[in-house]
DNA sequence: GACGTAAGTCAACAAGCGATTACATCTGCG
DNA sequence: CGCAGATGTAATCGCTTGTTGACTTACGTC
């Protein structure tokens, strides 16, 4: 059994990523402060700049590379309608790290802004049109990103999501045939 | 001819709500600061607080009342959903102030997100759910709401629009049959 | 033309931010 | 053991923010 060691800088680095997604979710790029993180890492504040260099080397380590829709691409696209219907409708995630919500919330900063657009469009919208295919694909990719991006406004960051199972229903019954007509040309 | 007065409160006023308006479309409540708002109305700082308190009481003048959906609803939803299509796909603006904007650019903002949370839910999707009626319009509403949401997103803050005409032209139509499966029962 | 008040100006404050510095302490290795 | 480098700490720097209060200037009235 390894005694966990007082000083390990791979434990203590991995500490202040988690809390650094935790604070980027609930804040967003700007508002979300280096203090803060380091204290919800329980790590001195110093210890950032020390092994990310500066805050947005921390976001971009902490971010970035979970912008990707590869858990939902990897499967392809059969049935992916009502996948998507049921992650973004039924599931409830509590506050939970959802790297977009940290994109909805820091569309606003000059820093992160750019990166996140980029990030995006490489990791998520253009696999998806390459998916989708056809001389269709820009126009149906683009309707199932912002259909999902508004879903996530309404639902994860403006916590808008319906109290009522029937109404849940319903949606999810609708957005499934929306999505299903727009992933799979008829 | 009224000579303009070289005071004169109300168009001091007036400079500092347009200013204010199109500061925080482009920059959201928390990264506009009230030194950009004062130097582009031309006026001195100490200005913003003598006529409307503070910060935040600007905001509220400048940016609240906007929010409404009345310019669509008032004319029935019939033709709605081309309406809106053509509104959101073919409309170009090119930086203009549009209340929406400023929402998705203050989401983050401890003090205006829950004033804009609050205020699009009566101004705009409780008349929306409204006019639509039945049983399924919670539902009918939300899916509007969230793809208009997120074409805003897509074309006005994250500035995605795609460039050629045929992609927009097959999007506007696509568009338009999702929104007239929406807004009218069928 | 003096004068009171409305309109506008100026300098400064306290708070919070990211980043940096100099110092203390632990760990592994010879 | 003894020491060099890795790891962690505390204090502080320079900067920007919203807000404030005292000051100055222009306008309308008599």
């Amino acid at each position: 059994m390894s005694q966990p060691r007082k000083r390990d800088a791979e434990a203590t680095t991995e500490r202040i990523l988690v809390a650094a997604q935790q604070t980027f979710h609930d804040k967003g790029y700007d508002a979300a402060t280096t203090r803060e993180i380091a204290d919800r890492a329980g790590v001195n504040l110093a210890l950032i700049t020390r092994y990310f260099g500066s805050k947005r080397g921390l976001f971009e380590r902490a971010v970035l590379p979970h912008l990707s829709l590869g858990w939902f691409l990897k499967d392809g696209l059969q049935d992916g309608a009502s996948r998507l219907a049921d992650f973004y409708v039924d599931t409830a995630l509590k506050g939970q790290f959802d790297p977009f919500v940290v994109l909805l919330r820091s569309l606003s900063s000059a820093e992160a802004g750019p990166m996140l657009v980029d990030a995006i469009q490489k990791q998520a919208l253009d696999p998806l049109q390459e998916a989708i295919g056809g001389p269709e694909a820009e126009a149906r990719a683009t309707l199932v990103a912002t259909q999902l991006a508004g879903l996530i406004l309404w639902f994860r960051v403006m916590d808008k999501r319906p109290r009522d199972v029937q109404t849940r229903e319903r949606l999810r019954k609708m957005l499934t045939d929306h999505l299903s007509g727009l992933l799979t040309p008829e």
